[in-house]
DNA sequence: GCCTGGATGTCGTGA
DNA sequence: TCACGACGTCCAGGC
């Protein structure tokens, strides 16, 4: 892990570490007052301002504001960047084919270059997904219904794969649409779509479709019983009972 | 427009110019050895490793590895940054609430601290959008097909607003549904829904509905052709007729 | 504040 | 490669 900063640097020493980092596959930062246009999928122009430029060695590179999540400008990784001067400003270009698109950002002014070399990596734990709900009803099917029997996950319709797919405790067949967050009338859809299909490779079951998601709207409560289709709370994580007490330490 | 720059500082003197910068909004880069535990929508948990962590005087926080368009953790705009020293470490924490969400990053090595000061800003022009298509239509509405009269946009219905609303060359109302790209199965469950909303409001008079977009799925076609809708291919910004030669200069 | 739908969405997975 | 759906989606716009 090392970190190489040029402060205010020519255009010719920030061209000459730009190279260097892109070539060894170093992180690069820049910050500067910069234009930046964009051409691909949709085609945008930004006007000369101070923005924060990042290049990653995978092909990525993002442009940010001082304001919001996402940068304003970026390309997603796979693309190839390139450094050049011309007409005295700094030009990073960025590419890529499928689809075609291009990133040019061009520097009036650099305040400072950096280049940083990553050597230490640690994937990511996450919990509170769709997957952990679902592995949760599989534990316990009787979150969704007394007497539910999953037989399957993912299995596949002509509406597309079903999230779970078992037997009610009549043994009619019973298709589950899960949700790991609060839903709006699409998941309705989905959920109806499913059923349908599942229908017409059971004709005459009774196929029945249950929703399970922490909570829906009005509008989707509506929408499941219009089409007789069920809700069920359930949170992919299991609820605290207790309240934690959170201050500064740990 | 300036950028103060710390290389391998002391936790002190690293905190020093965080406190100052969180105070005086400016815009922060560190890059170093750390972890990073957060709570709230999710829960996650990322062990050591060498990353970029951005701070905006929004509230956003950042935290970039050398791969990927996305950070791997992160707090939206809105949160409150506050660094101190604990453990022999430098920790960075962003917290909010509503929901209530808490990110806590923890300097083990720090590589480099940076502080920039953001004065000059400009907008952003995009071209392409969805938004482009439906003026282009209204301009040309003969895109849709001979005799389309367009008579609003965003029609509200009890399924949501329709993009555009109007009456083909028979009288007939019409539901024309947008996609600036290439659309799924999804985009023909909305425009169903859409139908199905207008056709209870005008029964007997034989709603119809078309989606244009530049291209639909195989699966999504189908989809139309069993619900009685139409496709129409149309770009957000009219194609090109001859090809560019495209150098490297300008 | 909640709800809704677009996005240069991004990203993983499977055919 | 394309199609499809999840995501701590983010985000603007309405109410």
């Amino acid at each position: 892990m090392t970190a190489t900063t040029l402060h205010r640097p020519t255009h010719r020493d920030a061209l000459a570490l730009l190279e260097e980092a892109f070539g060894d596959g170093r992180m690069v930062t820049m910050f500067g007052r910069c234009t930046v246009e964009y051409d691909g999928r949709a085609t945008s122009s930004l006007g000369p301002g101070d923005r924060l430029v990042v290049c990653k060695p995978d092909g990525t590179i993002l442009v940010h504001t001082d304001e919001k999540r996402k940068p304003v400008n970026w390309q997603p990784p796979g693309c190839t960047h390139r450094a050049s001067v011309r007409d005295g400003r700094l030009r990073v270009r960025s590419e890529r084919s499928t689809p075609t698109e291009r990133l040019d950002v061009r520097f009036e002014r650099l305040e400072q270059v950096s280049a940083y070399e990553v050597t230490d990596r640690s994937d990511l734990r996450l919990t509170g997904s769709e997957e952990d709900l679902r592995e949760r009803i599989l534990d316990d099917p009787a979150l969704v219904e007394e007497g539910f029997v999953p037989r399957a996950t993912e299995r596949e319709t002509a509406a597309g794969p079903v999230d779970i797919f078992g037997e009610d405790a009549e043994g009619r067949p019973l298709v589950v649409e899960l949700k790991r967050r609060r839903v709006g009338p699409s998941a309705a859809g989905q959920l109806r779509r499913y059923v349908e299909a599942v229908d017409a490779e059971f004709p005459g079951e009774g196929v029945r479709g249950i929703l399970v998601a922490p909570s829906v709207t009005d509008r989707t409560k509506e929408l499941l019983d219009e089409k007789g289709l069920s809700f069920v709370a359930a949170e992919p994580v299991a609820a605290e009972d207790g309240d934690r007490s959170e201050g500064d330490g740990e």
